[in-house]
RNA sequence: GGGUGAUUAGCUCAGUUGGUUAGAGCGCUACCUUGACAUGGUAGAGGUCGGAGGUUCGACUCCUCUAUCACCCACCA
């Protein structure tokens, strides 16, 4: 490997250079227990949110799993023993959908195949596509411990899911009940109530007259959205407040078409202000209906099949459920039972996967009790064993801690965990690890199993633990010993009740402690415009694509740099021209401090010695290095403090500033100058030193953002083995004190600088003429800076300096005024006495401005009284600052005036 | 109906316990291809911080009300 640096940055070669294969067969990532019991080393574990394994990667994962990778490869440069585990999760419904779609094409059914062979194809299809998304995920250059990959179907997390229901059902936690739940008709499986999106529609709200059985020509009129369900209607329902029906309560009424006579209720639930006040009910319909039926002991009607069609014996059966509505409103009308219909906008829900109106379905589930395990996993919440960034999550898990309804759990399909209950013939139900175990319970071999799966969260919750080799008959192991709980959490806010709430129920109570320390809400990404990324808008970005374009190390960069704690971020792949910009400028640096090293050194071996006797502490430091050392470490400072803080744009922002603002704009301007002087080449070769010092530090910093071009610019800082990485490499910490060492004196030369420059733009001074500087600074030790600067301003100004106490003001010059120190840049024949007027008059104008503000609050005796002496101390001197400064600009002003 | 968050320059956003003349990137204007970098440099124009009130010596920052937008939760047919 040669010293320097390839010309130019080509991220495809650094990121095939130290690919996530090089790393893996190093086994740089890899995390071991005996090195937190043994070695010492405090661990850090993250635990990934397993993508499922239809998917593929998308924007929400790169943030996601950068943010993660960020987390991990920080606390491991730490000195932390830091164990990230992946894996995938097997996404009961998405898969199954996938899997039959393509049999579909072949014009094969899942039931055509039957059970088994069906889950054939579906691992033969995991096995085949399910890895893309990791593949994908190693691309972004993320550091798992990828030995530890587990599958949410494999044996271990199996065992463990048979273990838990078992467990959660010997203590009374899970039950089977028959209840209204909501259907999905397409996919033809229960779903829970997380998996219901309410989602407002139009509809027809119908009013129809039902007649009154003993009371010929008289009606009660009810109002419903969904008249097909009519046929099921076993009672009218009336508020017992009510005045306009209270002679009817008691009476009988005929459902049209059906003509079935039932009665007219009394129950609070109804309200009186809408529609009618008059309600249908229909138990097997409607899960308040179905509330209301069990006070009443009313019977249960269903006329709505599993597939969302009718199954009445009215003559609408095998209708669909929103053709039998239209054609029930017809008839109605033809009967004359149709008293009007309206225009409706309500909200209704819809399955989450197949987007169809969901069906309230009378039908026999599995539930998890959820109150019990609730209680706990909302204290940990309160009591901050568990802390959410952003805070403010914290009241919406509360919110639905407190009002949790019980999980349904089971689903019909056949992809996922197989229920672990058997019946025998008369029903009873035993619940066992295997078939053989529940005949020994039941004492007999005349079982059948639930033909049933569970849902897909029902393996997920378990996560924190299936991830560390817990399968609940095995519940102790090393690594469950040295990385439970884990620490850091990383997921997106919409699957706080589907996951994190419920791991922290499972943590609870199956180890009784909680799964985790920290959890990171990452922001939504939207595009543009604002709107969700989603697949049907075509609005979102591939990101493998981003990453050909832009670079890995960009993409990632950005999207940090772009994303604030708790708020969403709005991307656009053009943003990705930031993090290039960069990740160039940060390549181009280093290409230039490389230089000078080999200018400086000759080779690399007599640099190597050098630099590792380095110490910034025994080198006589210049005012600009004195104040880059400075600002490194107030930076270090800010960097760590951030991440405490997990405030993860901010670390991008902090170094960023850095490395562009401070350490290239200035202190490498700086270098330049100094090594193309008369410098010893002891202090030459120190200077060097110190560059590559800090380039060094920033590389570390960035590290953890930035994997592979970091890396890279690492491997030329020394020579070093391709087996050793930056990642293992020690975080530099911040040393405090600089301030009081004067880092902050180079500041006056950069001021100065500024302003020069500011003149020589407005003037339009040619680039290539050298000009004149004249600095008038009435104080000795501000003389002294500027003498012992004067190279640098002369560099960086292109001017000769000449510093006097108080020099003679020159007839054409422009002038500025410095911590009340005179600048005069004299510009015979270029200066215009017009602009210059107007631009001193700005100034005084500014000036002056500022002088009469800081006067009146001065004057203020509330001020003076109240503020703290340090906030008076400061703003006094502020003043005398300006009034100096201001009767300086004054003078300037008159002079050209006259 | 309840809850949460947002509102700062043309655009996208910083502004961490209230105390410098409110900052950056992109875009825009002018100048510059100088031996790290035009995916760059230097200089410049451009906001009074959604609106109204209040607390305070002092408010972009705290409180109240209000407007707009976004998201989450909620069984009124």
């Amino acid at each position: 490997m040669s010293a320097n640096l390839e010309k130019t940055y080509n991220h495809h070669d650094v990121e095939r250079r130290w690919s996530s294969a090089h790393w893996e067969s190093e086994g740089i990532f890899d995390a071991e227990h005996f090195r937190v019991f043994e070695g010492g080393k405090e661990p850090y574990t993250v635990l990934m949110p397993p993508p499922n394994v239809t998917g593929s990667l998308t924007l929400g994962h790169v943030l996601n799993h950068t943010l993660q990778d960020i987390f991990i490869r920080y606390q491991r440069m730490s000195g932390k023993e830091a164990l990230w585990l992946p894996g995938t999760d097997h996404a009961g419904i998405a898969t199954q959908t996938v899997v039959e779609k393509k049999l579909r094409e072949k014009g094969v059914s899942r039931h055509d195949l039957g059970r088994k062979e069906f889950l054939e194809h579906v691992w033969k299809w995991r096995d085949e596509y399910g890895g893309l998304i990791l593949k994908q995920l190693r691309k972004l250059g993320i550091s798992c411990d990828w030995r530890r990959n587990l599958f949410t179907m494999d044996e271990g997390a199996s065992k463990a899911v048979r273990h838990a229901f078992i467990t959660l059902y010997r203590d009374g936690l899970i039950y089977r009940g028959k209840r209204i739940i909501n259907w999905c008709p397409v996919s033809q499986t229960a779903l829970s109530d997380e998996e219901v999106i309410m989602k407002p529609r139009k509809d027809k709200l119908v009013y129809v007259r039902y007649p009154l059985t003993k009371r010929p020509g008289e009606h009660i009129t009810i109002a419903t959205v969904r008249p097909e369900t009519i046929l099921a209607d076993v009672a009218i329902a009336v508020n017992p407040e009510d005045p306009r029906y209270s002679d009817l309560i008691g009476e009988m009424a005929v459902v049209p078409i059906a003509g079935r006579h039932v009665p007219v209720i009394a129950d609070d639930y109804v309200d009186v202000g809408f529609g009618t006040g008059a309600l249908k009910i229909t138990p097997a319909h409607d899960p308040n209906d179905f509330e209301v039926a069990g006070r009443h002991n009313l019977p249960v009607l269903c006329v709505v099949g599993r597939d969302g069609r009718m199954t009445d014996e009215f003559g609408y059966a095998g209708l669909d459920r929103f053709e039998a509505r239209e054609k029930i409103i017809a008839d109605l009308e033809g009967r004359g039972s149709l008293v009007k219909v309206e225009e409706y906008e309500h909200n209704v829900g819809y399955s989450e996967r197949a987007d169809v109106v969901v069906e309230p379905y009378l039908s026999e589930q599995w539930f998890v009790r959820m109150k019990p395990l609730a209680a706990n996993a909302l204290q940990v919440v309160n009591d901050n064993q568990i802390r959410f960034h952003p805070a403010h999550w914290i009241s919406t898990y509360r919110h639905w801690m407190e009002n949790i309804k019980d999980w349904c759990i089971s689903r019909q399909l056949w992809w996922g965990h197989r229920i672990p209950a058997w019946y025998d013939q008369e029903g009873g139900i035993w619940v066992a690890e295997s078939y053989e175990e529940a005949c020994h319970l039941a004492g007999t071999d005349k079982l059948v199993q639930d033909e049933d799966v569970l849902d897909t969260w029902f393996s997920s919750w378990l996560w924190p633990l299936t991830t560390l080799g817990w399968t609940g008959e095995q519940a102790e192991n090393d690594d469950i010993r040295a990385f439970y709980p884990t620490d850091t959490l990383v997921t997106a806010p919409d699957i706080i009740f589907f996951w994190v709430a419920r791991m922290i129920m499972a943590g609870l109570y199956f180890r009784k402690d909680v799964p985790f320390r920290d959890v990171y809400f990452t922001s939504i990404i939207r595009d543009m415009t604002g709107r969700k990324l989603s697949k049907s808008l075509g609005n979102s970005p591939d990101p493998l694509k981003v990453m050909d374009v832009y670079g890995t190390d960009a993409l990632r960069f950005t999207i940090v740099y772009i994303a604030p704690l708790g708020q969403d971020v709005l991307f656009g792949e053009e943003k990705c021209e930031f993090g290039r910009n960069f990740a160039t400028k940060i390549w181009n640096a280093a290409r230039f401090v490389f230089m000078q090293r080999e200018k400086a050194f000759g080779g690399m071996d007599e640099f190597g010695c050098a630099y590792q006797c380095f110490n910034s502490e025994a080198m006589v430091l210049s005012d600009a290095e004195r104040w880059i050392l400075g600002r490194y470490h107030r930076m270090l400072d800010a960097y760590h403090k951030a991440f405490g803080q997990f405030r993860m744009n901010d670390i991008t922002r902090i170094v960023y500033d850095f490395f562009r603002g401070d350490y290239c704009d200035w202190y490498l301007e700086t270098l330049k100058i100094e090594l193309a002087g008369e410098s010893s080449e002891t202090r030459k070769h120190q200077a060097v030193c110190l560059a590559v010092y800090l380039l060094e530090g920033v590389l570390k910093m960035l590290h953890p953002v930035m994997p592979f071009i970091t890396e890279e610019i690492w491997h030329h800082v020394l020579r070093r083995e391709d087996s050793e990485s930056i990642a293992r490499s020690a975080m530099p910490m911040p040393e405090t004190g600089w301030h009081d060492r004067g880092s902050d004196s180079f500041e006056l030369v950069q001021k100065t600088v500024s302003e020069t420059r500011s003149i020589r733009a407005v003037f339009g001074v040619p680039h290539d003429m050298t000009a004149s500087l004249i600095i008038r600074a009435p104080e000795k030790t501000v003389r002294r800076l500027f003498s012992d600067n004067g190279a640098v301003v002369e560099g960086l100004t292109k001017c000769n300096v000449s510093i006097a106490e108080d020099s003679q003001r020159p007839p054409h010059a422009a002038s500025a005024v410095v911590d009340g120190n005179e600048l005069f840049v004299p510009l015979e024949g270029l200066i215009s006495f017009e602009k210059e007027i107007a631009r001193l008059e700005r100034e005084v104008n500014s000036v002056s401005g500022y002088v009469r503000r800081m006067e009146r609050k001065l004057a203020n005796k509330g001020f003076v009284d109240n503020a703290p002496d340090d906030v008076v101390e400061n703003e006094r001197r502020k003043l005398a600052e300006a009034k100096s400064n201001l009767g300086k600009l004054q003078a300037n002003l008159k002079v050209l005036c006259n």
